[in-house]
DNA sequence: AGCCTTTGACCAGCG
DNA sequence: TCGCTGGTCAAAGGC
């Protein structure tokens, strides 16, 4: 797949599969896919693939699973730094089309860098705000907003 | 060769 | 105490 996070965002591909699952109803897949012939799909043409909003920063994914209890696909991402402890959760409904209006994107801890992308992005004005990232790049905000999705999330 | 993605299994917390 | 859910780690494959 294109891992174009530098340049593009990140796409994942969600493959509705039944697995340990004792009370999954009528749960439908909206693909209806081929029954069990053609197990090798033509290169992303029956599953659809997600666009991962970029923020900036790099992340690795390590788990994804289907949360049963709200029909949603969970990604679990975490920033490429060793000494970075951020982590990100991403989960978007079962469906195609919700999934493409519905993602919500949730983000854990704080980057103990500055922004990956930024420092690449530096081009010319560097000799004015110099290491400030401003307004459209302050991960402070960001993390502020996500805080708010994590506990709405976590509420233990 | 290195890095990232993907799937399954394992573990922990809670009811 | 067991079962279940959610979360994380690990191994394999692909690029
Ligand atoms: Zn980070």
């Amino acid at each position: 797949m294109e891992r174009n996070m530098e340049s593009a965002a990140m796409t994942t591909e969600a493959c509705p599969n039944k697995e340990t699952s004792m009370e999954i109803d009528e749960e439908e897949n909206e693909e209806g896919h081929g029954e069990e012939q053609d197990i090798e799909p033509a290169a992303g043409n029956n599953i659809y693939k997600l666009v991962l909003p970029k923020d900036g920063y790099e992340w690795k994914k390590y788990g994804q699973k289907f949360i049963n209890n709200i029909g949603k696909f969970r990604s679990y991402f975490k920033c490429q730094r060793t000494e970075c402890s951020a982590k990100k959760r991403v989960e978007w409904l079962a469906s195609e089309e919700q999934s493409k209006a519905n993602i919500r994107v949730v983000y854990k801890g704080a980057h103990t860098h500055m922004l990956p992308s930024d420092e690449a992005a530096d081009h010319d004005q560097s000799k004015s705000q110099g290491t400030s990232s401003s307004s459209s790049s302050n991960p402070n905000q960001y993390n502020l907003l996500t805080q708010v999705l994590t506990l709405r999330n976590q509420s233990t």
